[in-house]
DNA sequence: ATGACCGCCGGGGGCGGA
């Protein structure tokens, strides 16, 4: 089962980048952040024409969450229950029995801002639902925006107490793994592996980037791993996604 | 080394992203 993250910054910015990444990796499930569209504006046939089942929970403009999967999805979450959502960040979904939660946690600006407020707010609602979670097969995967370790971005001096590494982040980070999750592809990724690269300050072609799209998973999961790679190859491509697909391999 | 990029909406710049 070869399941990727990728926060593709536009569905319909990137629809071509998106097939010819299907038609390439061929992934088992694809997680997508970022769609910045609309439900009924989704590109279904893309995924359907290459034998895709897609579920969606998509917004105008902002956020917006997808799984394309070739595997039959069922128990299809939109949203955290009982969280009231002006955003749509969460969706979930079972496959082949695995529990997969693909997450577009929220990037917080800056410590004075309400939205790193919303940011740590996200976090504790979705760590007090998955504390009550009783799934022994649990994959959080999504574009967590936060870097968990010094080695996870260029710059942990320049960054230290800024959102994607503060504090606080780390404080629900290490809650996550308190309730048992593992970070599956820092075992199989060398040190220094990013999956994201801003725009700005040609930060690619300088090797400015963090490491913020994840894979959480339960003991029983990480036992089935095979292996992890970041597509770096496609955020080199024309009119990339500030992200690279992120690749984890189950036996 | 985040002013400098990209996508959004809308029809000009301003906002959001990390």
């Amino acid at each position: 089962m070869r399941i990727v993250t990728w926060n593709v910054n536009s569905l319909k910015a990137r629809a071509e980048h998106v097939a010819r990444f299907l038609d390439q990796v061929a992934p088992t499930v694809l997680c997508m952040q970022e769609l910045k569209l609309e439900d009924d504006k989704i590109p279904r046939e893309l995924f359907s024409s290459r034998g895709y089942h897609l579920v969606h929970h998509g917004q105008r403009t902002y956020n917006g969450v997808a799984i394309a999967s070739r595997l039959p999805m069922r128990d299809l979450m939109i949203g955290l229950p009982q969280v009231e959502e002006q955003e749509s960040r969460v969706i979930a979904a079972t496959i082949g029995g695995l529990r997969i939660v693909n997450l577009y946690c929220p990037q917080g600006q800056n410590v004075e801002s309400p939205k790193f407020e919303y940011k740590l707010r996200f976090y504790d609602n979705l760590i007090a639902w998955l504390a009550k979670l009783d799934e022994p097969d649990l994959m959080v995967t999504g574009d967590l925006n936060i870097a968990p370790r010094a080695c996870d971005l260029f710059d942990p001096i320049g960054w230290r107490g800024t959102p994607s590494f503060h504090p606080l982040e780390h404080q629900r980070w290490q809650r996550m793994l308190d309730l048992g999750l593992q970070d599956a592809a820092e075992e199989w990724l060398p040190e220094g592996t990013y999956t994201f690269w801003d725009y700005r300050s040609r930060s690619f072609e300088r090797q400015l980037g963090l490491r913020i799209d994840h894979f959480l998973v339960t003991p029983s999961v990480m036992a089935r791993t095979q292996g992890a790679v970041v597509h770096r190859s496609v955020r080199a491509e024309e009119k990339a996604s500030d992200h690279a697909p992120v690749q984890l391999d189950l036996g």
